[in-house]
DNA sequence: CCTTATTTTGAACGGTCGTTCAACTTAAGA
DNA sequence: TCTTAAGTTGAACGACCGTTCAAAATAAGG
């Protein structure tokens, strides 16, 4: 999967960088509207304004490049996750809301800002977390940051089972995951704040994970 | 997209109505194992030891043919679900846990029972719901039971927002979902009943909408 | 200003794609 | 039994796929 690449020799041209970026962020709308065999090459080299052969020689081959994309946005998410867990933490003690708190609001927050970058890494995400294809790409991008996050919730609930912990955090994303792109399904986004959707969202994860934290099953 | 058929002379003959039923099922194992681009109409062809052009006379265009797949399985779903409203109902007056338990419990025995067909509805519902492509298919073949369920749950609470009983209701579909499609995320299976798993996530979907249904934002 | 690593082009390669269709086989209905 | 609608084959169509590569253009570093 992985080859080391040559070493280097000179720094790359801004024009060069710019292109790259281009090419990433095309390849990044394509993947997640059409899914990983339904965005072709092509399409991603018009939409950069490049020849086909360009893709290849900044992306490597299609697989190679999803990966790249998905790992560059995931990459920046985690980082912004953590910072906000430990702000938090260190204004005051954590509890089971601010917890899911900081890990929900960034994403959404982002996505809802308009920025089509994230909204279509919401996508991507969905893409990876439906085929089973993704599973090492998925385990390697998201496993850590939600491992940290679980962990900060056991710690909470020392005599829950580590597996209600895990199916609590699945449950939350996915119901993240679902307030982003099944917006349209919910209803008309309200002309005024969608902090409000996002309060809400929250309330009912937090609401969950602490219902299967404490029963008695 | 929908063209009137021709009016048949004669009824189809056994041996057609299994060629026609291997046909689609095949086709629904790789439009829900590679997504609706990357299953091939050769692959499902070869799977159910046919000719190619037998698919296009059976299912119509790869599109026509996917839209068949998935409201074929989604009617008999909804059927189950009305179904066990309708006899919980008869037994006592219908709670919030109850309701939800007639809409996830009889999707999610299926797909844990064994059955491949049922655990390729499930990622086939989530390519369908991942991608804005099938906007009008999911509104045909998921939208009239969800609404049904909404309009039980939104009797129980009768001052909530119709939007928040929406929300719920979404939330509740993505975790019932993730529980089907990501449980290897979770982790490995309990090797008794997996009868635990399911109530552990009833339990989240009716905490996570009552607590929404219930604040006072 | 040179040298040359790097970026970019343009075209081509072998394959696979969804779809179509004439010809052949099967079996329903009179 | 016979007619013929329906089912099925096998091959072909044009289009698009991911990838490769020699050659040209660009620009970093000495």
């Amino acid at each position: 999967m992985f080859v080391l690449e040559k070493q280097r020799q000179r720094a790359p041209s801004a024009r060069s960088l710019q292109t790259r970026a281009r090419i990433l962020d095309a390849a990044e709308q394509f993947f997640a509207a059409r899914g990983f065999e339904g965005a072709s090459i092509r399409d991603i080299a018009k939409a950069a304004g490049v020849q086909g052969g360009l893709v290849a020689h900044h992306g490597g081959s299609k697989e190679e490049l999803f990966h790249l994309i998905v790992a560059r946005r995931a990459g920046e998410l985690s980082r912004l996750r953590i910072e906000a867990l430990e702000t938090a933490r260190a204004c005051a003690p954590l509890n089971l809301g601010t917890i899911l708190d900081c890990f929900v609001r960034p994403y959404v927050e982002l996505a809802q800002g308009g920025d089509p970058r994230w909204v279509a890494y919401g996508r991507l995400v969905a893409h990876v977390s439906a085929d089973p294809r993704w599973r090492d790409l998925a385990a390697e991008c998201f496993d850590p940051t939600a491992q940290r996050f679980i962990a900060e919730i056991a710690a909470l609930f020392p005599g829950a089972p580590p597996g209600t912990v895990a199916a609590g955090q699945v449950y939350a994303v996915s119901a993240m995951l679902a307030h982003v792109h099944s917006a349209w399904r919910i209803g008309a986004l309200s002309p005024g704040s969608d902090a409000v959707g996002l309060d809400r969202l929250i309330a009912f994860c937090t609401a969950g994970v602490y219902a299967i934290l404490t029963s008695d099953t």
